[in-house]
DNA sequence: CGCTAGCCTGAAATCGTTTTCCGCGCCAGA
DNA sequence: TCTGGCGCGGAAAACGATTTCAGGCTAGCG
């Protein structure tokens, strides 16, 4: 009923055989001003729409992007993965999204789907535990793919968009160093995954820089679970070197370790400095705001697309296999005081005010 | 290179003729044991996977199913989504999500597409501000539609699950007015958005029921946009009458509303009570923890899903067409004081322990 | 022993496009 | 006048599966 119109119904109705309509319809040249009108009147009367898998079929292509996540149930995933697949969309691919669910052999099972499916494109930003064999796997499809704040590989058709967790995480420990803190800890997702080990080689670089000592005990690894991260953040806070301040890495684990805090009665800003490791409506809203690494989640996500564009189309001229976005640190109450400072009162309105500022 | 293998190929080799290999794939009757190993061992040897075009070409139909939000970065929509995703995932369909961008011209030229695609269902949780075009257009698809949390068509083929946020909101009120609130207000999406109106109608009915004046000024609707609700929110509390409570329907909606309390120097739970309309980590997390009204989101999605599977298959014996699931009211420290109470100090750790709990 | 019913399988039609191939007409140049 | 080239458009092949159709074989029954 719905889609029983097909290139035969136009061909008839505009009195020529259907390979001149398909010509005509797709702009070929040798195409007579008179025929391709006629034809564009009849597909327009008969509100023609070429079927999608029959066209697929001959051309060997389906115009969609397969989208590989951990989850979509996290703003900053959602949000990156709203920009690019508005980018997408607006140049006529469709978006099939796959969570693997934080598991590394769904994450090959995924693949292999979108590969049936014969997807023109991926974009990858799995967060599997040991993402080696779905990164093997990637660099076998064939298939243009964009790792999104992940690894690259020296796969030919594979390219990379990543943020520069390094230097705003060294700005973040020279910004908590300077306020006097010593004791700094760091909580992370999965060791091997890889915006956690940016971070965290940032953060040892950073302590080296200032003459630090690095303390194994105060660096502690978890998964994207949000139990894990306040059990984790317990042991933590509990051990015998109490750190007066504490980075977590991701916003689940912020979750988590806010939760640890407040348990533990310890506030935010006063008895211990916090900083996230990216800014999302928590952060911002959070009483003390929270200081937070923000990044262009949007930017993240239209350049992915358009990387992964550029790949899919054969005009590709010499164009950057991996590219590095900005971050930035965003200053807030959350390590306003310096250390073994008595608690102040908040600071007045106006100030708040800009603090909490949209964006 | 990588989709070369076809159904010839393994004919040849398993040395049978490709409508054999069909029929032994497909699990077709009147196959002999003997062809059917034999077919299976040239398919498992060769990695044959039959073509997803040429598959759908034939047998008229995608496995796929069309998946249309207003945004997905929106911790609600994205938790719903997932678990719609997954339900449908382990049933073989892949979903294709589509953003209108809160747009609703955007919304019908969405589902012309996911419709030119031939989906095989869809799923619509869409928020334009004017929802009519779309409803109509999902009628005439003559595909199987859920309207997931928005107004059911009486159009054959569209099912719907809702959630009961009538009685949730009643309870909310009970709650609010037995804490001696009088001057209670209503932030809400724009007035023709199915959860707002449902909302909004509740709140009344409940103001009805405890014989207390109707005011018309503390009902606002705003879009979805955190400004909106930033501007709305400011204008509504500094309005003549300061409302003792406020209930903010939507997460987006109620950041605008927490930024313009923080402005204004009004502390939640102590200057004014907080319900907020769905439970997320903002709301549990948030000094004091804000009271919320709770859904179970993973059910809401995969009830969808289930819902839509039975649609698109043919058994559908006499199955509901329309769904309402419950929703709960989760009381926390942000209407925890009576009006006019002095404040109090917070509530010793081990409760604030409980009351922060997981789930 | 012959006929039929039923299981099994190969050949071919089919799905709706795109694209190749070919032929027709026309025009210009030899 | 013949011919080669070119613009145009029709016919049919191709894409890769599923499904129909028909026929061969076996077994059972008269």
């Amino acid at each position: 009923m719905t889609q029983k119109v097909t290139i035969h119904d136009v061909a008839q109705q505009a009195q020529v055989s259907v390979g001149s309509v398909s010509r005509a319809l797709n702009n070929y040249p040798h195409v007579s001003e008179e025929l391709r009108s006629r034809v564009m009147a009849a597909a327009l009367e008969l509100d023609y729409q070429p079927a999608f898998l029959a066209n697929g079929l001959r051309r060997g292509q389906t115009n969609s992007v397969g989208f590989l996540v951990g989850t979509i149930a996290n703003p900053v995933i959602s949000t990156i993965f709203e920009a690019a697949s508005e980018a997408l969309s607006d140049h006529g691919y469709a978006v099939t999204l796959l969570s693997s669910r934080n598991q590394a052999q769904l994450d090959v099972a995924c693949l292999r789907l979108l590969a049936r499916r014969q997807v023109s494109g991926l974009i990858v930003s799995s967060a599997a535990e040991s993402p080696e064999p779905a990164r093997r796997y990637v660099g076998e499809l064939g298939i243009p793919t964009v790792m999104l704040d992940r690894e690259a590989t020296s796969d030919e058709l594979v390219y990379a968009v990543q943020s520069d967790h390094e230097s705003s995480m060294r700005q973040a420990l020279a910004h908590l160093i300077s306020r006097g803190h010593r004791e700094i800890a760091f909580i992370g997702g999965p060791e091997d995954f890889y915006p956690t080990r940016q971070r965290c080689l940032a953060y040892q670089a950073a302590l080296l820089d200032a003459d630090l000592p690095q303390r194994p005990e105060l660096i502690r690894f978890t998964s994207f679970n949000e139990r894990a991260a306040y059990a984790e953040a317990l042991l933590l806070l509990q051990s015998g070197t109490q750190p007066s301040a504490l980075i977590v890495a991701g916003n689940i684990i912020l979750a988590g370790a806010l939760m640890a805090l407040q348990d533990l009665g310890l506030v935010v800003g006063r008895d211990i400095a916090l900083v996230a490791c990216d800014d999302i409506n928590l952060t911002r809203l959070y009483r003390p705001p929270i200081t937070a690494i923000r990044r262009d989640l949007k930017l993240l996500g239209v350049t992915a697309a358009r990387l992964l564009l550029r790949g899919m189309q054969v005009e590709l001229n010499e164009i950057e296999r991996i590219i590095k976005l900005p971050t930035e640190l965003v200053l807030r109450e959350s390590t306003q005081y310096a250390r073994a400072l008595p608690h102040k009162a908040p600071a007045a309105r106006k100030e708040g005010a800009i603090r909490t500022t949209l964006n």
